[in-house]
Formats: structure tokens, C-alpha cells, sequence
DNA sequence: CATGAATGAGTTTTCATTCAT
DNA sequence: AATGAATGAAAACTCATTCAT
């Protein structure tokens, strides 16, 4: 159920619901039974994703190096959201709307991307003039900015080679080419 | 009318032709005389303003200072996209549909764009292993990121000055909290 | 099981099968045992209520007044139907389509009513010129009368004394004020 | 336009949109652009009826003999509305519910006939016990009743009677047999 | 040319009914 | 026997598009 539905989000927060249950392989009145709304389901295969990502930074929040885990987690967190146009939407909605159920996971998120971003802050490792929001958003453009070149791997790691030395402190070593 | 055309913009891709004809003070009809569908309406809207952005590239071609002229190119390109939401829609569908008619006026920004950053790459004001795809990417990214944090100047500032360090050159010396 | 149905019926024929099911505290699949149809749910309850008012109107057949039982009757009905929109809602629809289940308690009615109505007529307590037909269609528009004026007692009786006038042989005493 | 929707109100309040667009020849949009909603649409067939009633009444209003007109109307009125299932609902819909738009039409209707009523009143010629509310809801019901015995001229004038008989004052000589 | 009424396919949502567990 | 998840037809309503005036 769950599967087929983010199936769904894959073709934006325009589909309709008769597309998405058949997609899903079931009725339109079964997504009903599931979701009172259009806007429930789609708020749950949000939070659902959104959540999903709250794990996987908790796991890196006492990392031994916080500054290596930070890159690696934006690394990992735009190659995955890449590949769901709905997260980005969401995400960007979210910020506007945050009365939706997905308050809630937004804060999660905000709060554990928070304590990972303050540690590798203060290992040096980032610059300390940015805030938690300012970061989310601009990893959420760079999502949308992944989308357009699409698949190819090479374009991808230079844009993210841009963003990582942008986030450096101006004093650091610099990032670029040595990654991917 | 173009005028008119613009104002719908601004209430996002989804509009009805109804509101666009009544804001414009015409009738449906006369929309459809001159724009065959909606979708080409939206186009010849989209298509002005990236025509207009062309026009200021155009202008900051040949400045004598290629760096400075760049970076001011971006900000003013970010401001002003900010406002319009539709033109970021529009570049990045653009991007996954090139086969409409915003496909001629994108080549025009992508080369007057290419030969400014061309000239700033010589002159070392920006690093050199990026292409112009990735920089119209990530100017697109990055204007979705500000409508996020919407009105806060100081925010939008920080995020640029993460985005124009990441563009120097990984020797050059840094730029952050010097500008505005 | 029919009480909680009776239940149902008060909300309307319009309740969802899941509200009422929900109401009796079984699952709906349970209901469909029971009633094949929604139809015959709504014509079972119905039913179940004119089969009440028959015992009564039979219990006051051999009343050694016809007259004022048969009034006392009258008074009963509708003030107990008033209460039941669906009642009278399923008398109109069961004089339309008397093809139904209702038909034969309809028909148990109306020959119980019709004996008291005939003892009546003849110790000239009403008028000989009206058919049991109706007496029961003016009865039923009566009810609905009811529901408008609501809850104002002073206001029923005035009516019903309109109808009990009316009912009254022409040259008999009136009834009127002396009611309630 | 208004001749077709009358023909759907006919079939009760709860015929589709589709089912009365198409009995009107147009398309459910058609529909749509005139009424915004179904309720709307509802709102303005019951109030063009309600409204030609009103001017019934209201030419009645200065009669010479207000008891004769005022029965003369009870009869057309109940003769009219018995054509019009929806009529009668709506009355009924409009004293439960009177923020609608229908509720400025059944003052006025309240209004007229009260004048009348009031006049027949002062010539003697119906009791002076009744409100005009409970004069209106005992028409409806009465309506409702026809509709029961559907075409049947005979029965009807019999229901009639009982409905005059009730109304007379209780010292007035009777009218029974009288009419019709 | 401009207009806006008409169109009808498409969208979200509800609900009677069925059927596997 | 009971349950309630699944189904899909149908209803209200929207909107891009056409075309008579």
C-alpha cells in the first residue's frame, strides 16, 4: 500500500486518485478507507519519507566526526530526495503550511539536523553564519536543482561540490575536487 | 495584456483562464485568439521574462569587470526570480521538457550566460570545472530555496553568500560576509 | 438490532448502512445478513412501527365508544408519528409504491383503522363521506404539518382541532376549543 | 431554462445535475454558470413558485369577498402545488431552514396571505383561532396528502372539505357538500 | 475582432453492496 | 455467523476549450 502510493507521489501532487489506486492495484473508495483525503495521503507519504529521513540523521547525530557525517548526510540526503519530486514539494509546502500533520515531523527533522549542524559547527568542520532553516531550504533547492540534470552523476557531484565549499568557514581547506 | 498575463503568474501555474481574462479586463476568447492553449499562454509568459533576463545578460556581456559583473548578475537574477515563482516552475520544467517553446529563448539565456561566466572563469572569479547547465541548476535550486525563508533579507543574504563562496575558485580568497 | 435501527431511522433514510451498522454496534456485513438491501432495512423498520400502530388501533376496535376513541386515536398517531419523520416520509413513499414489504402491513392498518372508522361513522361521531384512504393520506399530511410548527404544543392543537372539526358530521356539535 | 428546471424539480430534490442538465438540453456546466450550486438552483425554483404564488395572493388581497377568495385560494393552492413535489418539500425545508434565499419569498408569502386570511377573519368567514403559520403548515401537510391519492379528483374534494369544514367558524353553517 | 455562454471530460469524494477471513 | 476491508458506480463541482453572436 504504502509502496505503490509513494509510486504515486513519483508523478507529482497533481495525479488523481483514481490514477493512484490504480497504480496501487486497489479502488478508489479503498485509498478513502485509508485516508479521509487527498491531502491525507498525501500528507502521510510526506511524513512518512520526512521520517524516514529523521532516522537516518539521529543515527549520525553522535557521530565521532560530525563534520565528515554532515557532508555525508547532505550527500546522501539530496541523493535520495532526488529521486522524489514529492519530498522537495513537501518539504518546500511544509515551510509555508506547517499546521498539517507534517508539522510535526518537520520539527523532528528541523531538531536533528539541528544538533548534527551545531556539532560539526563547532569541530569547524561548516561555517557558522548559517542557520538550521537556511539550510534545509537551500538543500532543498539543490534538490530541485538535481532534478534538472537528472541522471547524470558527474553534473550532480560538481553542483554538490558548489554547495559543500559554500558551507566551509572561509578559512577551511577547501572541499571541491576531492570528493566523489 | 501581457501585463495582465503577468499578474496571473503570480498566482501560480494553476489559475484559471477565467481569473486570467477577468485580471487582464478581457474575455476568455480573446486569450485563446491569441495564445492557442493554456499551456502556450504560460510559455509566452515564461519566455518574456527568461527574454528579459537574456537582455540584462546581454547588457553585462562585454563589462570590463567580468567577476564583479557575474556576481552581480546572480543576485539580481535570484531577486528578482524570487518574486516569480512561476519562472522557477517554468525553468525547471523547461529543463524536463525543452520541446515547447521556452526551448529557444533557454539556448539564448544558456549562451549569453555561458559567455559571461566564460570571461569570469578567465578571469578567475569563478571556479572552472562547472558547467553553465549546472549554474542555471543551481541558480533555479537556489530561487526555490528563497521563497522559503520568503521575506527575511538577512537569511537570504546568508544563503547567497554560501552559494557565491561555493562558486569561487577553492584558492581565492573568500567573499561571504562582505556582501550587503 | 431493531432498536438500534430505529435509531438509524430517525436520522433519516439518507444515514449511511456504516452509521447505522456503527449505531447497533455490529459491522455492516451483519446488516446485510439480516436485510439483503438498505430498502429492506428502511421497510423492515417501517414496517415494524405501522405494525405497532395496528396493535393499537386494534386494541380500540371494539371500544364501546367509537367516537372518542377513534379521535383518541387520531390524537395518539400524531403525536407519536411527529416524532418520527421517517414514518410519515414511509407512509408517502409506501402509498406510491405499495409494491413493497410495507404493503401488507399497510394494508393491516387500513383495515383496522377502517373498522374503527366505520363504528364511528355510525353512532355519527364523523362524517360518512370520507374513505379510509383518505383519512390516512390527510392523517400523514397532518404529521408533516406537525414537524413544521415543531415543538409548540398551543400551536398543534389548534391545528388538529381544524381537523378534527373538519372530520366531524356537518351538523354535529362543534368540537373545537374544547380540546387540550 | 427556468420551464426545463421545473421540469427536474418535479423529480424531487434529489435528481443529478447530470439527469437535469440533460432533461434542460445543456451541459452540467451550463448549469453550473447560473446557479453555483446545486442548493442554488434549488433556492430558485422553489422561490420562482413561491413568488408566483405571492402575486396569486396579493391580487387577491383587496377581493370584495374575502372568505370566498380566501378559499377559492386554499383551492388553487393546493390544486397548484400538488403538481410540485418539490414545492411542498421545500416549504417544508424552508421552515426548518429559513436563511436561505427562500426565506425573503415566505415572508412575503407569510405576509400576503396573512392579509387575507386576517380580512376572511373579520367577515366571519374562517375561525379566528389559527395563526397564519399554522394555516400555512396545515396546507402543506394537505399538499403532501394529495399527493397520496395522486389523480383522484373525487377523493381530493373530499380531503378539501374536511380541510374548509375545519377552517369555518365552529357556528358557521357547514360547507361540506357544497363545493365542487 | 472580441465576447462570454455553453460544453463535457475529469476530479474529488461518498456509499451501497460484496466477500475473504 | 460476524466482520470490515475492498469495490466501483455515481454525485457535485471545475475548468480548458469552442463557437455563435
Amino acid at each position: 500500500m504504502r509502496a505503490a502510493d509513494e509510486a504515486f507521489a513519483s508523478g507529482g501532487p497533481t495525479v488523481s486518485m483514481d490514477e493512484i489506486a490504480g497504480a496501487a492495484g486497489v479502488g478508489v473508495g479503498t485509498l478513502y478507507r485509508h485516508f479521509p483525503t487527498k491531502e491525507a495521503l498525501f500528507v502521510a507519504v510526506v511524513s512518512h519519507h520526512l521520517s524516514l529521513l529523521c532516522d537516518e540523521v539521529e543515527t549520525l547525530r553522535d557521530a565521532s566526526d560530525p563534520g565528515a557525517a554532515f557532508y555525508d548526510l547532505l550527500d546522501r540526503m539530496v541523493q535520495e530526495a532526488t529521486d522524489k519530486r514529492d519530498l522537495i514539494d513537501a518539504l518546500s509546502r511544509a515551510g509555508i503550511d506547517p499546521s498539517d500533520g507534517v508539522g510535526e515531523v518537520k520539527e523532528r527533522l528541523h531538531a536533528a539536523v539541528g544538533a548534527l549542524f551545531a556539532r560539526a559547527k563547532q569541530t569547524g568542520a561548516v561555517r557558522d553564519d548559517l542557520g538550521v532553516d537556511e539550510l534545509l531550504s537551500l538543500l532543498m533547492g539543490t534538490c530541485t536543482a538535481m532534478c534538472q540534470v537528472d541522471a547524470d552523476q558527474a553534473a550532480r557531484a560538481r553542483m554538490m561540490a558548489v554547495i559543500f565549499d559554500g558551507l566551509r568557514p572561509p578559512t577551511a581547506p577547501r572541499h571541491s575536487a576531492s570528493r566523489r
